[in-house]
DNA sequence: CCTTGTATTGCTCAAATTGAGCATAAGGAG
DNA sequence: CTCCTTATGCTCAATTTGAGCAATACAAGG
């Protein structure tokens, strides 16, 4: 066994922050390609580990620091490396890139090195059903979904596409299941209906494209994230990871609402909430409501040490 | 940016398999270091994904197909690659590996390659609690654990690790979860208590050491690989991907009391199993229960496009 | 100053699920 | 024919979930 030629070893980051309303994530605008991710390569002789050297470029890219760290997967396809062509990298080098997942709580303040928070959304406006179910699905994901089911030859072939979109998309009744997102971006993607496709093909596309596209495969490793962080946050607290000290209940609510894209039952929610024990009241209110004062939450720490330190129910409206 | 120096890229396969009394793991044995893990190089001009070199290697060296493949997580401290020496990579070379999961049906035929089959609680014995809550743990682990709080220095510092030995051991009535498995693991690395943190450190340790050890890294490995089966279990119906054509109900549970390492209450998890529409009888009996002949059932993998594909029901006894 | 609007917070009730158990059925061995 | 063992069917209380109503507290506007 000899030496892997040419292979770099690049670590990728999705950092997600809530602001109030919405959900944001940092990219690094490009005109060419669209939005790219915080990409560093990885540097085996300064770094014991992946997660060192990724909060140590971070903090010099970004002016902050971050919290939560979790590795999401390792991505290693070949056809990857074409749009990062700005990387000397040889010819013949594969690009590997380990994607991680970042939370930061509240980042308001603008980031440095280029960087800019954008809401996630924007690439997934599938994704999110905070106001019912997207009439972008209906009016034309769908259709083109169907186009696609159609155009396969053979009914074993055809019937074979429709189940597998009957399962991501959660069409015909069965119902949407949030933490499929990234099943729903790589059917898209296999289908030609996202812009990655058709430029990873060299194709000139016709037809429609869904959602902003990115750079190299990032909406690929975010759509990643978003499944991770979706399913993680019913069972374990990282939702406070993306909070501030203080909080009202209907705060931490949209939050848990922006990460899992639909409206949640408020009293079960807070019903749910109470039993974990997570949070207990301050005292102090927050006035600017608009309604009747909300009282100030904070995190309980110590509830870590004392249940099976599971996460927060999300009660469908 | 320049070209990442030295990086060689591994393929690591955990290969479980289950036969009808025990769980397997697929190793080859070692004298030196203990049994490692199948281990192969990636050569990226060859195969275009990970997971098409890993399954082309596997199905070379062993005289199987690999079914369900998964990846668990990328390994790349530096540490690791020392009780490797016999690959000859530059001192210089930094060995980053790419775990995989596989799981493969009822496998009781000899492997090809030298590779043999072990119960994968031979290396993690203090995880079987089938029968009950297992003797070493009360009569050895938590001792030391209690020696290991004990002798850290600063009353923080102390409560740090009795913190944090009571949530992963469950110690203090909190009970057991069994998902806490790479938690412990790596806990008991920081403890000193299993013989590959002494390896590491180049002590002659003295003290005792828990399980069997295994070459590298590779214990922590499938620790991570009995961490993510014993949660996926029970939102995706893996455990199928583990069980041959035909089998009964208690051969099932068996099965699933395997992974998760404890027993079932065998009428909730029927009626449970009955619920996901995932198993149908097919007439046939087995009469070789030793009591009243079983039916035999079989998957229905079409359940997979009705309800939104859970997993089984892990009702403790 | 009273009304209206908005948001918080407390409480109720039926449906579904879970935990724990008892009872019966069907074979083999002595 | 009886006992032993395992399979399978059924019951019942406790808990959790889904869905909704009612009261409270402040702000703004006539």
């Amino acid at each position: 066994m000899s030496q892997t030629p040419g292979i770099v070893v690049g670590l990728n980051a999705v950092i997600f922050s809530i602001n109030e309303a919405s959900p944001h994530l940092l990219v690094l605008p490009h005109e060419a390609d669209g939005a790219a991710l915080p990409f560093g390569p990885f540097d085996p002789l300064r770094h014991r580990t992946f997660e060192i050297g990724l909060r140590e470029w971070v903090s010099q890219q970004a002016n902050f620091q971050l919290g939560f760290v979790e590795q999401l997967y390792t991505f290693g396809d070949r056809g990857r490396e074409a749009p990062l062509a700005d990387l000397p990298a040889p010819s013949e080098a594969r690009i590997i890139s380990v994607g991680y997942l970042a939370l930061t709580p509240d980042a308001t303040e603008r980031p440095a090195g280029g960087g800019v928070w954008r809401d996630w959304y924007r690439f997934f406006p599938w994704e999110d059903w905070r106001g019912g179910k997207p009439t972008l699905l209906s009016d034309h994901i769908e259709p083109a979904l169907q186009r696609w089911i159609d155009e396969a030859e053979g009914a074993g072939h055809r019937e074979a596409r429709r189940d597998r979109a009957r399962i991501t998309f959660g069409i015909e009744g069965r119902g949407w299941n949030e933490e499929r997102c990234l099943d729903r971006y790589e059917l898209l993607y296999g289908a030609g209906l996202v812009a990655e496709a058709a430029r990873d093909r060299g194709d000139l596309a016709e037809g429609p494209h869904f959602g902003e596209a990115m750079a190299s495969d990032h909406r690929r490793v975010v759509a990643t994230a978003l499944s991770r962080i979706r399913a993680k946050i019913k069972y374990r607290p990282v939702i406070f990871d993306l909070m501030p000290d203080r909080f009202t209940l209907s705060h931490l609510q949209r939050a848990a609402e922006a990460i899992v894209g639909y409206s949640l039952h408020k009293q079960n929610f807070r019903r749910a909430l109470d039993r974990t024990g997570f949070v207990v009241g301050t005292g102090k209110m927050d006035a600017a409501t608009g309604g009747r004062p909300a009282e100030l939450f904070t995190f309980r720490r110590e509830a870590l040490k004392e249940g099976p330190a599971s996460g927060i129910a999300t009660p469908r409206l």
